[in-house]
DNA sequence: TAACGCCCACAACTTAGGTTATTTGAGCGC
DNA sequence: GCGCTCAAATAACCTAAGTTGTGGGCGTTA
């Protein structure tokens, strides 16, 4: 291997500093970030706002690295379903690299950076790397368990509940990329998008943080959400981490 | 290898063979199913009616053979949340394997047989075999897509639709093991169970039996199943198979 | 400066689904 | 035979959340 390679090689391991972070909150060696940033990942800005876009565009492999973007699908009478929220170092879409191909779009609510890797370039590498397999292995799997988790919300749990439990979420979240105050978060979503992602309606979303404002939970505005107290928000939210698998995340 | 050993493996390999229609399903090659079988696992009968069984104790991979199962985690107030249905050839709890530990317990509703792999053994293999691991990740990536569609069902469906959906899901999924007449199938859950899998309360269900009965939809009693016009109800659930990833299996 | 858009707030009314309770019938032990 | 439990049906009532509509603040463009 060249030097220039090998030079190449740290910088990409550099660039994919959330994305190893995310890696190593999973438990995984820190060699598995070099072999995947030795494919060379084609790195694309994305524009605050925009939407359309195909989470994995040609089976590719891509991932987020700064901003806030979510998955989506469209339903019929032109309604929509958030799917999840896409932080930085998650996978946009973890499914296209087996199935190649996929089946929701990306939109973006900041300004994003995704590092996109070549479909079958990527999956040549996990056909040779055990690590890289397993690594691709287990982000699928926390992603099962936060939809499990989800699933149960919405199944059999309230708005304010909902609620709490994604500002809960997003908290652990965002701190295991350094992402996060003691105290709160910026959080870049309107009402709307909460409904979208909630399964409720705006309205009601208003209605919700409405409530939790008057009973001194949380504070939101400006896009910024300030927990006021964790433990009733938490104990609201029947929330516990651990489902997350981040707990080899630094403190 | 003796010829013992290659005996019982193909013993093994027939013993399976829902888990192999399965992976087949999935698009994988027939030696991924040989060199699992070398694992060997344990056969295990669990009564009918059986609860409060971790899905894989001890961090075992344990895949359900024969019978209806299923995934369901206490809440408090006594109710209960059934995460999913576990049909032949499906992993009781396909996250163990790499987190080696189970939050989710196993509940049957017929007699069933499990296999059951031993935990360290079965991450050996997956460390040697990429075939292996490649099975692991697209199990998780199939459910993964069925906790997806559910969560957009959960979110932005009526009872009915969901009702529905769920009806034609578990018709693709038992056909695939060739469990499904071409107008129904049995179906051994009570309505407290579809209740709490479809987080509702048993109550609505019944009203929402009785409508859909009432609109020629379906029929069901004594634990059978008939739909009077599928295409109404694929209709009425906006069901698309395609989330599935079944389209590889025979027809 | 007006006009348009988006986001938030909030009021009035409707509805899907939750809650509680009673009834019936099938199975099962004794 | 009697009494038990469990599944299903169904009625009456209640509430969380959906629906429709209005108004206000604020940033952008004309």
């Amino acid at each position: 291997m060249s030097v220039q390679r090998e030079y190449a090689s740290n910088m990409s391991v550099s660039m994919l500093s959330p994305f190893g972070a995310r890696l190593c909150a999973l438990g995984l060696p820190p060699e598995t970030l070099e072999e995947i940033a030795a494919c060379d990942p084609l790195l694309e800005e994305v524009p605050a706002r925009s939407e359309r876009r195909s989470a994995a565009p040609a089976g590719s492999f891509d991932v987020l690295l700064r901003g806030w973007a979510f998955r989506y699908r469209d339903l019929r009478e032109g309604s929509r379903h958030i799917a999840g929220l896409v932080l930085p170092g998650d996978p946009c879409d973890i499914d296209a690299v087996e199935f190649g191909r996929s089946n929701v779009q990306l939109g973006t609510l900041t300004r994003c950076l995704v590092a996109s890797f070549d479909g079958d370039a990527f999956r040549d590498l996990c056909d040779r790397s055990a690590l890289v397999r397993q690594a691709v292995t287990r982000l699928s799997m926390a992603e099962n368990a936060m939809l499990r988790e989800w699933n149960l919300c919405l199944a059999h749990r309230s708005a304010s509940q909902r609620m709490a439990h994604l500002f809960c979420e997003l908290h652990v979240r965002l701190a295991a990329v350094d992402a996060a105050d003691r105290d709160g978060y910026e959080l870049p979503l309107t009402q709307v998008h909460l409904a979208e992602l909630l399964g409720l309606t705006a309205v009601h979303v208003n209605r919700t943080l409405q409530a939790m404002r008057a009973e001194q939970l949380i504070e939101l505005s400006d896009q910024q959400l300030t927990v006021r107290d964790w433990d009733a928000l938490a104990a609201l939210a029947e929330f516990r981490a651990d489902y997350l698998e981040m707990e080899r995340a630094a403190a």
